[in-house]
DNA sequence: ACCATCACG
DNA sequence: ACGTACGTGATGGTC
């Protein structure tokens, strides 16, 4: 019987994976930060080439390193290529394991080339006689091996895509038969393997020569009948070059390999190891694929999980779950402070209970359970589940694994709010996501009454139960239980609760502010058309710019990609050439106050109790702060005195209550002094100084007893921010207009005034190249997977972020800290905690409760940690939130 | 679905 | 030489 041999190229066909995902390389990286995108394209093209050819025997050959028989013979061979980036490199080993959990050897040989132990083993099995050889490539010059028994196949854009080369293809697509590609690369040379043929023959003369006097050898033998005369003498003074050029190009046929054809036997996957090691990648898809073929070939199909319907006749069977339970609660919509609750799935260990019927939840042997603080439960999502519970009335208590949170602080990039998408992540592979089960978009549909209903929540409550062990495990080895149990988990029902009791915001105020909006918005609007002379949409960015730099032609300062930038910044510099730039930045500014501020807020005012209930996201920044949606409650307007006028519409729900707002001072450079050591920057908060005030002093060498002028003071005050962010000339002088010059000689002097900070800076980025993340006071982490890039603009980006995330991270630890703090602090207290905006905390206070407050919230805070300075918090209060400044 | 813009720390 | 300030969310316009 014909055995057939597929001989695969695997240098160039990495290459060619990884250039081919080029686009999407930050997509492609796993939990410990490995970049998988070659690997990924590797295995996608061993997925498509198994199948389609169904070899008998696979070898993957790979180039053993820089020194061949070829470098030796021509040191230039392959000279000034650019060094292979890390990005791949590191890629290597694993696409080796690849190879092996597939079932397939891998093999290179020393002084050898991939090609050579290709072209080698590819005669041996034409030898043997009985063979059909395939060989994959990405680098076309291997079909010169192609044969009436081999055929080529070269990657084409995609690794996927490949393009068959037989004897007859070769001739029809280049012309010469196989044999005679050498010949033609001998008299043209090869720019990218940094070899020269022929002066002045190019691929066109080559070809016309080879197809007229058929080798090289040939051509000299007969150089009279050479027409051209310049061509003659070229061909006569690079003879040598020319011979030395086809020999580089020849494949070696008869390296001395040490593995024989017998030794490559292909008889499949390794399904443990490849199990493993697509866990290890986090490829989804492949590990999905994994399972449908071992289901024997059925999609939809899961591994079944045993469960019963509960219903009100035996819901007492819930008693049994004595010490831990694991429990999921399915909403129909994100927004689960209204969305609807459709079921709940319930269960430890092989015995699983589901309904949609919502009303057993309240049934004293299901409310007993949840309501416990001797049963644990795992959940998924302890945030959401607390308050859909507590829409019902019923209270969850003693949560001990939330595995949307501890899947964040694992890692913090790959995090979904899918427990199917978050448990194939940590390997477990036996459930579907909500987008396979729902649909997604228009289509997206939830049958609570359907069986698969039942059974995808089931799966889910089961995934996190299998999973929570694990998991816990994987937190203990990032050094992170802690941060979990003691900050976490706990802000989760912090957070809850502060969402829960919302903010109440006067709908009448904004209304009124509304029509004053408006009716300003209508005026501009007019001016503006006059001063254009024609009518257009000034909230269209496209149709501005043609206004202002095609009809009034104001001079372009920046484009954005998709045509004239209109920011802020540049009209700003264009305002005092035309009236109507200022005009379209106030349309602009209350446009913005109107529709996301008014409009928008009155769209989620609850009508029963005249409040918004945000949600804070606690798994999504990659720095540890929160973030809020449904409203955003972070960025309502204060910089501005027409903005901040919003601000009277947020009152207290009670009458004779005040607003009362407490915020950390200079937490970030507080916390930069901290951790860098630094003990100039420390003296200076020691001693109560104005930190900007300071810098300048430094940076611009003046006496203790000369003045800081303001904008001395605001220069300063501008690098201490760039310091934060991860300091370059550039950017400080971007944001500050003085020139790139003097933002260097500034940071350089401030890094001369403050040396811990300069030597924490280097330290930082070390640490992380070395480690591939970075960590924040709390052990909150950061994976920073272009650390080591060889591209510019990635690499200093981490860099920057491997500076900035220690700080901006740890002052969110801090502040997380103290709500937990306050949260105890004010039991018994009618005070409430309201609202967080990443250094402050915002409350409602009943009047005979201020004079309390006032000292307690900010010793709360200020004690959260124990840094080497001082916090410091200031307060301030008032009937509306406008009037706690 | 993506972009530009602008609101916040 | 490269071409950046760090972290977010909501909106309207455009494709």
């Amino acid at each position: 019987m014909t055995k057939k041999l597929l001989l695969i190229d695997g240098n160039s066909i990495a290459f060619k994976a990884f250039y081919a995902l080029y686009q999407s390389l930050d997509r492609f990286t796993n939990s410990s930060g490995l970049h998988t995108s070659a690997i990924y394209g590797f295995n996608r093209m061993l997925d498509k080439v198994l199948e389609e050819e169904k070899p008998t025997d696979v070898l993957v050959a790979f180039d053993a390193g820089k020194v061949t028989f070829r470098t030796k013979m021509y040191s230039d061979y392959k000279g000034g290529r650019a060094k292979t980036p890390s990005e791949l490199s590191e890629q290597f080993p694993f696409i080796k394991q690849l190879v092996n959990a597939r079932g397939i050897k891998d093999y290179e040989l020393p002084d050898y080339e991939a090609d050579d132990i290709i072209g080698t083993l590819a005669r041996q099995a034409e030898r043997a006689g009985n063979y059909q050889v395939v060989i994959i490539t990405g680098d076309r010059d291997l079909t010169q091996l192609t044969s009436a028994k081999t055929t080529v196949q070269v990657s084409k854009k995609g690794v996927t895509e490949l393009e068959k080369y037989t004897p007859d293809y070769v001739e029809k697509k280049l012309g010469v038969k196989p044999s005679q590609i050498i010949e033609i690369k001998g008299l043209k040379g090869d720019n990218s393997d940094n070899y020269p043929g022929v002066e002045k023959v190019g691929d066109k003369t080559a070809l016309k020569l080879v197809q007229q006097f058929g080798t090289i050898d040939n051509l000299y033998d007969h150089i009279d009948d050479v027409s051209g005369k310049k061509l003659k003498e070229h061909l006569i003074n690079d003879q040598d070059q020319a011979k030395r050029a086809r020999t580089l190009a020849t494949i070696n046929r008869d390296a001395p390999v040490t593995i024989s054809l017998a030794d490559l036997k292909y008889e499949g996957d390794d399904l443990d190891q490849l199990t493993d090691f697509y866990e290890r990648m986090n490829f989804k898809s492949f590990l999905a694929k994994l399972a449908v073929d071992d289901d024997g070939d059925n999609q939809e199909q899961l591994a079944k999980i045993n469960y019963q319907v509960l219903t009100k006749d035996n819901v007492a069977l819930l008693k049994e779950f004595k010490d831990e339970v694991s429990f999921h609660l399915e909403m129909a919509t994100e927004n689960y402070h209204t969305s609807p609750i459709l079921g709940f799935a319930i269960g430890h260990g092989d015995k699983w209970y589901a309904t949609n019927d919502i009303s057993l939840l309240t049934n004293p042997d299901a409310m007993t359970l949840l309501t416990s603080s001797t049963i644990a439960k795992n959940v998924f999502d302890a945030k959401r589940t607390y308050v859909g519970l507590y829409r019902e009335s019923i209270e969850l208590k003693n949560v001990d694994f939330d595995m949307l949170l501890v899947s964040y602080l694992l890692n913090t990039t790959n995090n979904s709010n899918d427990v199917g998408t978050v448990a194939r992540l940590h390997g477990f592979q036996n459930i579907k996501t909500d987008e396979e089960v729902y649909g997604k978009g228009a289509k997206r549909e939830i049958d609570a009454e359907s069986p698969e209903f039942l059974t995808h929540i089931v799966h889910k409550a089961k995934a996190i139960d299998q999973l929570h062990n694990d998991m816990f495990a994987d937190l203990d080895k990032h050094n992170q239980t802690k941060l979990y149990r003691e900050i976490e988990i706990k802000i989760a029902f912090v957070l809850a609760k502060m969402e829960i009791s919302g903010i109440k915001v006067n709908p009448e105020t904004l209304e009124e502010m509304g029509s004053k909006f408006t009716e300003r918005l209508s005026e501009i609007k007019q001016t503006i058309y006059q001063q254009a002379g024609e009518e257009f949409n000034i909230g269209s960015p496209k149709q501005l710019g043609v206004i202002l730099f095609e009809k009034l032609r104001l001079p372009i300062l920046k484009k954005t990609k998709t045509g004239y930038s209109t920011a802020v910044d540049v009209l700003e510099k264009l305002a005092p050439d035309a009236p109507i730039v200022q005009n379209v930045l106030d349309y602009r500014q209350i446009s913005k106050l109107l529709s996301t501020y008014v409009d928008g807020l009155l769209k989620v005012i609850h009508q029963d109790d005249s409040k918004v209930h945000t949600r804070y996201l606690q798994t999504l920044t990659q720095t540890g702060r929160l973030s809020s949606v449904d409203p955003n409650l972070q960025n309502i307007p204060v910089r501005s005195d027409e903005g901040r006028l919003i601000r009277q519409a947020f009152v207290p729900s009670h009458p004779n209550w005040q607003i009362f707002s407490s915020d950390y001072s200079q937490i970030e450079l507080r916390v930069l002094a901290s951790i860098t050591g630094d003990k100039n920057m420390q003296e200076a908060f020691k001693e109560g100084e104005d930190i900007h005030a300071t810098t300048a002093r430094r940076i611009f060498g003046l006496n203790s007893n000369d003045e800081v002028t303001p904008e001395l003071r605001r220069q300063a005050k501008a690098v201490n921010f760039g310091i934060v962010y991860g300091i370059s000339d550039f950017g400080l002088s971007k944001n500050t207009g003085i020139t790139r010059k003097q933002a260097h000689q500034f940071i350089e002097r401030y890094f001369e005034e403050y040396p811990g900070v300069k030597k924490y800076t280097e330290d930082i980025v070390e640490f992380a190249r070395n480690h591939r993340f970075v960590e924040t006071i709390a052990h909150r982490r950061r994976y920073l997977p272009d650390i080591n890039s060889r591209n510019f603009n990635l690499r200093s980006f981490a860099e920057r972020t491997a500076m900035n995330t220690p700080i901006q991270g740890s002052a969110a630890d801090i502040i997380k800290i103290a709500m937990i703090n306050m949260d105890e602090a004010l039991k018994g207290m009618r005070t409430t905690m309201l609202l967080q905006v990443h250094d402050e905390l915002i409350f409602e206070v009943p009047d005979e409760e201020l004079e309390t407050v006032k000292k307690l919230i900010p010793k709360v805070m200020d004690s959260a940690i124990s840094l080497n300075v001082p916090l410091k918090v200031e307060s301030h209060w008032g009937k509306t939130w406008y009037d706690a400044k």
